[in-house]
DNA sequence: TCGGGACTTGACCGATCGGTCCAGTCCGCC
DNA sequence: GGCGGACTGGACCGATCGGTCAAGTCCCGA
């Protein structure tokens, strides 16, 4: 139980590198000796570690869905006009479609593959999307409360929008010629929010830039 | 190459079969036993059809892929207000998330599953996309034209969140309890096409009506 | 009537699958 | 210094994978 006298590999390195594996080829298309391979630890220690594949997938879906979930999270509650804050999680995943060499979002890669075939990764899968569909939801009260969105928008059914339009991108971002496809999609889904994103404040990282602005920011 | 003297399967039959299967558990999900105990065609008659497994999956999928596209142009094209076309669509996506029995879509399950994997696989899906997305520009193209939409309206665009939300509705559906977000996110999105369902004569089926002017259609 | 070829059947193949066993190594602790 | 336990590496396991072989059956055309 105790980390044990002289373990050579480290957890959430094994984790990260698992998770990544199995984010691009799925759970069935990841065979036991690549990950054995790639990951810096021994076959004995791995199932030493997490019981068996199924433990393993299991822990790096969780860790996938912490992380996406926390990263949403920061972005949708970070300072400043919720509005903007939503045209900052649109645009990060724009650049998953972009720049994540197809492999889209391991949530919705999982739910098609696995999605009705074991209850637990369902829970996972699941719990990621309804964090992600609160946080929207929040993101989208605050902003009609602060008078962003029309009067009559319905934060609850609008992000829900958000959440399947996310889905949809990412499995669009698996296919090679559908970047342009998924980016005009979200860019329609933010063009229905009322107002264009009325902030850019200096003091916010400098990454979120649109063309349409100034972007010399530094 | 003629038919043969004696067959004794149903080409389309099997085919149809081997979808259904594929469709639920996916390409690597279902082993070649499977497929010719549920096929009612020998194993041996199977490779003489259809080469191999990969054979026998891509013919499944571009039936599907050729039965969607089908379904949807009809839809779309059907004659009448090219708005309630789009609202059938939209309820036809529903219907398949509501009693398809968490099969999802294929398109976007093999997407998630194999899209960056097999360019052959790639291409049939990313077709049936495209054929989808130019059915449904082409119906809001319509809709622009006699005045439905709103005159800032882009079909292109709004086509293209179309088929992300179609995308995304599918893979909410491989999940036990998320119906309601789909047919929540439908609902959104067929929420912001400017005027509700001007139709619905009588012969329809009565189950979309929302609180709104009564207009019957021409 | 009698090949010949399409088709069926089921045994069979090597490769790979996920998973286990075990001998050996290394460390902290008494 | 010696003991015990955590960890490692690699041989090994049965099961299953996709795919093939070969003998047998049946019909069609000559």
């Amino acid at each position: 139980m105790t980390p044990g006298p002289t373990r050579q590999f480290d957890r959430d390195q094994v984790l990260e590198k698992a998770m990544q594996l199995f984010w691009a080829q799925g759970f069935r298309g990841t065979g036991m000796a690549l990950l054995v391979e790639h990951l810096g630890i021994g076959r004995q220690s791995l199932y030493n570690e997490f019981g068996d594949k199924r433990g393993l997938f299991l822990a790096a879906l969780r860790l996938h869905a912490d992380q996406r979930s926390a990263r949403e999270v920061a972005l949708l509650e970070a300072p400043g006009s919720p509005l903007a804050n939503l045209h900052g999680l649109c645009r990060s995943w724009l650049r998953l479609v972009e720049e994540g060499g197809r492999a889209g979002c391991m949530l919705s890669n999982t739910a098609a593959e696995l999605g009705d075939a074991d209850p637990e990764v369902e829970e996972i899968v699941q719990g990621a999307l309804l964090r992600g569909e609160a946080a929207i939801r929040g993101t989208l009260q605050r902003a009609l409360d602060a008078g962003e969105l029309a009067s009559d928008a319905d934060p609850g059914e609008l992000a829900r929008l958000f959440v399947s339009v996310g889905q949809g991108v990412s499995v669009l971002a698996r296919l090679s010629g559908s970047g342009e496809v998924a980016s005009s999609a979200l860019r329609s889904l933010l063009g229905l929010l009322p107002s264009p994103p009325p902030v850019h404040d200096p003091s916010t990282s400098p990454e979120v830039r649109r063309a349409s602005s100034a972007e010399s920011s530094s």
